[in-house]
DNA sequence: TTGTCAAAGAACAATCGTTGGTGATAGCCT
DNA sequence: AGGCTATCACCAACGATTGTTCTTTGACAA
């Protein structure tokens, strides 16, 4: 994701209008590596203004993803995870306890995916998805009871 | 998935009642590749039993995936897709155009995963999505207007 | 500056897949 | 047969996301 600076300026040149609000969604995008939910990116906007909306914080996002200034990840935590680092090509670590997401920089290059042709299928990317248990998760697990619900609720 | 016979077999065995609809679904499942959805699962189901309601449906498919006889996968297309087929580890091909998915069966035994350790995190599995255009869709894209609205819709 | 107008925001309701209640009926199993 | 489940129909709720409507605002020209 470009500086907040460089998104308003595209987005001027665009014809997009620069609202506080979207300099706001800016701001705290920037430099986030939480992979947040456009819920909890609201509630980070709230904190510097009150009165902005969900929905547009919603919008906003989805403007900056069909730039793709920022990528939206289905990772089957129940909400989009937006991700403003489209730098480089990486994967994820998903925990299935707390639902925090990382990044992984891991080369898949040598792997052999079949290509298109052969299957009839048009192979666009290769999504990888590692499902475990973060550091925090695995420390509280082993205090706690053998059948805790998963509450899957970040 | 086992057989519907072994299935009611288990079912007794574990205390659950062997009803008409469960048996249904079970005959709907038995050799379904095609990844379907809890609705789809259910008009199959009404085509044999005109009564049978979507609710049961969700619940016969939650015990089944508990007992670990089918698994449900988030795969990003809105729905849970229900997967018969537990036998071999695979992965999935699911087309952006459609959502139909398929199986893909290729080794990435050999991919260099980074141990859990030295992340902090358990890597538990790999889970290893391709999305791409399935050749119904290629076709069809081929002839359709560039900006074709993607519904996402099985 | 100020007017104009489309764009953006706020508030609210609706949507979708899914789950939870209810009470009544039906049917499995001992 | 009798008890206990499962299922049914119905209706409501859920959380994430989107559509609607009305009001406000920013961008640009006069
Ligand atoms: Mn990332
Ligand atoms: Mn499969
Ligand atoms: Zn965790
Ligand atoms: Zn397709």
């Amino acid at each position: 994701m470009r500086s907040p600076e460089e998104l308003s300026a595209l987005f001027r040149a665009q014809g997009r209008k620069i609202t506080a609000q979207r300099q706001c969604i800016f701001r705290v995008l920037q430099g986030d590596e939480s992979h947040p939910t456009a819920e909890s990116i609201h509630a980070a906007a709230k904190a510097h203004m009150e009165t902005i909306s969900l929905k547009t914080v919603y919008q906003t996002l989805h403007e900056l993803a069909a730039m793709g200034e920022i990528a939206a990840l289905d990772l089957g935590t129940g909400m989009t995870r937006f991700d403003p680092n489209t730098e480089g090509v990486h994967h994820h670590l998903v925990c299935r306890g707390c639902g925090k997401v990382r990044d992984l920089h891991a080369d898949f290059s040598t792997v052999t995916v079949p290509t298109g042709a052969e299957e009839g299928f048009d192979v666009g990317d290769a999504e990888v998805v590692f499902r475990g248990r973060c550091r925090d998760c695995r420390r509280a697990r082993a205090t706690a009871p053998r059948r805790a619900k998963a509450t899957a609720r970040a």
